[in-house]
RNA sequence: GCAGCCGUAGCUCAGCUGGUUAGAGCGCCUGACUGUGGAUCAGGAGGUCGCAGGUUCGAAUCCCGCCGGCUGUACCA
């Protein structure tokens, strides 16, 4: 094969070898954390149902102009999705959200759907941006909607099913908060500062970062501009301001600083600085009903707050915005840091009208999958070291005895438990170093001496390895093999009920 | 996107101001201890020094570009 010219060939097949790397933003998901994340899926949707939300499905491809990303201007879409062009010249996108996809299924099927269509929707979704610890190019949400239903009743629903799949994943209360705001009572704010038009943007994105940049930080962006601090070498990135005087800029620093005791004192704090608006007016009722409604449903401020700090999408919700916090720290290296927000939503209720010209109201959230389930790690309310494992292993240590290791794996089987028979080569001492790496509870094992005496021995792997770190088994390989801890035998017909007892000291 | 820092075996890293065959620990594989994970002992595999150029007699070490990672910032439906 290689006599010829071994050098030449060995280089060049090297040099086809591809790496077996992930496109950026991109990764696996293995065994343990699928687990979870299907568990933790199921049980939200599960509370979806119970709210009478229907699944949907749609196509991961869409055409550009439905997600509503084109540029008007260039011939192309915008940054931030992955869009390529089909021959004929059409562009299409990998959906960035379940909205969009949404609003152009009801506008497709408006007739036949009955109006309010309410549904839930699971599955990836593709974003082009910069990737961060925890934030991938793909990841998964769960989104559910109530379509044609203006109502504050609507909005209430969705808070309510927020609250409770939350208490589905067993997030203590106390430990997640739902943070409602309303976008007209920001309109309200921003027409009392005298904000122009073309400002609104800059203010509201300056408005949400008071958490991360402070309120010191957001009075720079507000007025002249904020320099970030950047490395200790570099000068860091300038971020144009709002150009605001100072008494507009204070205005709005009121209304951030709007106390979020009760949602009543929110209220009262915020009326006077929004009052006589328009949108100032219609959005404090639309809170003072929702506050009624969500007290009628036991909604405490234990669960929901009304919190002037939420903006989210700007050209997008159109009443009551939404977020779902996680109030607890984590150690993250030397630092404590806020989980932050796992779910957001609120009312948009211009998205269909994008299609039929006829405006539609809607409302809705989104769960960010991974964010909730890296948070219910941190919580402890996960069982990671048990997801993803297989609990029995039938190890096969003598191929005479072939036909005895495929029954007693299909006794366990059938009992429902889950099995898998050794198919690699070598000895037992391979087998058992197997089993310990992959994390089996129970090892089956069984030669000429369990089959003399009718019995099958069965290896309890955690107590093992659990006594394996004991004073006496630590240097003496001798009794290491005579106690074979962990150990113990029974009688073959008693195989499915040993690994049960085995298994049930793990709660298995 | 912008700015800064970083990129040496599967992992964590060493390799001084450029100088011969690039190292360690852990992990991995094989074997021994006669049917057992751990411990111990004996061997072994594994590195295009992120990639591609350039400077040089000579580069993992210096310069440029690209890729990737981290941090901050911008955008985020």
């Amino acid at each position: 094969m290689s006599e010829a010219h071994p050098p030449a060939k060995k280089k060049q097949k090297k040099r086809k070898r591809p790496d077996p790397r992930l496109p950026r933003g991109f990764r696996d998901l293995p065994p343990g954390d699928l687990v979870l994340r299907r568990e933790m899926i199921r049980r939200v949707c599960e509370v979806y149902e119970r709210y009478g939300f229907t699944p949907l499905e749609t196509p991961a491809v869409e055409y550009v102009e439905t997600l509503g990303k084109f540029l008007p201007e260039a011939d192309q879409p915008d940054g931030g999705i992955f869009a390529w062009r089909y021959d004929d010249g059409e562009w299409v996108a990998l959906r960035y959200d379940l909205t969009a996809p949404l609003s152009r299924y009801v506008a497709k099927n408006f007739q036949e759907l009955g109006m309010p269509f309410r549904r839930y929707q699971t599955g990836p979704v593709w974003r082009l941006e910069k990737p961060e610890p925890g934030r991938y190019r793909e990841f998964v949400q769960l989104d559910i909607d109530i379509v044609g239903a203006g109502s504050v009743l609507a909005d209430a629903e969705v808070i309510d099913v927020l609250a409770h799949a939350m208490e589905a994943l067993e997030i203590p209360r106390g430990s997640y908060l739902v943070c409602v705001n309303h976008r007209r009572v920001l309109n309200g704010l921003l027409e009392r500062a005298a904000v122009p038009p073309e400002k609104t943007l800059p203010v509201l994105r300056a408005l949400d970062k008071l958490d991360r940049l402070g309120l010191d930080g957001v009075r720079a962006l507000l007025g002249p501009g904020r320099r970030d601090q950047g490395s200790a070498a570099g000068e860091g990135d300038f971020t144009p301001g709002a150009d605001l005087a100072p008494e507009q800029i204070e205005t709005l620093l009121a209304f951030l600083a709007a106390p979020a005791e009760g949602r009543r004192g929110y209220l009262e704090a915020v009326r006077p600085l929004v009052e006589g608006t328009p949108d100032g007016d219609a959005g404090l009722a639309e809170l003072a009903e929702l506050d009624a409604i969500l007290d009628e449903r036991g909604l405490g401020t234990d669960r929901v707050v009304f919190n002037p700090t939420v903006v989210r999408g700007l050209g997008y919700y159109t009443g009551a915005v939404v977020e779902v916090v996680l109030t607890f720290e984590v150690e993250e290296g030397a630092e404590r840091r806020r989980f932050g927000s796992v779910a957001g939503g609120g009312r948009y209720d211009d998205l269909i009208a994008r299609f039929t010209g006829q405006k539609v109201p809607a409302t809705g959230a989104s769960i960010g999958v991974d964010r909730l389930l890296a948070a219910l790690k941190a919580l402890g309310k996960v069982e990671t070291d048990t997801a993803g494992k297989v609990p029995v292993l039938v190890t096969t240590m003598d191929r005479s005895l072939r036909r005895e290791y495929q029954a007693w794996a299909d006794e366990l089987r059938a009992a429902g438990i889950a099995t898998e028979l050794y198919c690699g080569s070598g000895n037992v001492g391979k087998q058992f170093k197997y089993a310990d790496r992959r994390g089996f509870t129970v090892a089956v094992v069984a030669g000429g001496d369990e089959m003399s005496r009718g019995e099958v021995s069965l290896k309890d792997l955690r107590l093992g390895k659990e006594l394996s770190r004991s004073e006496e088994l630590a240097a003496d390989r001798k009794q290491w093999l005579e106690q074979l801890p962990g150990q113990f035998s029974v009688p073959r017909e008693r195989l499915v009920d040993g690994v049960r007892e085995v298994l049930a000291r793990y709660g298995r």
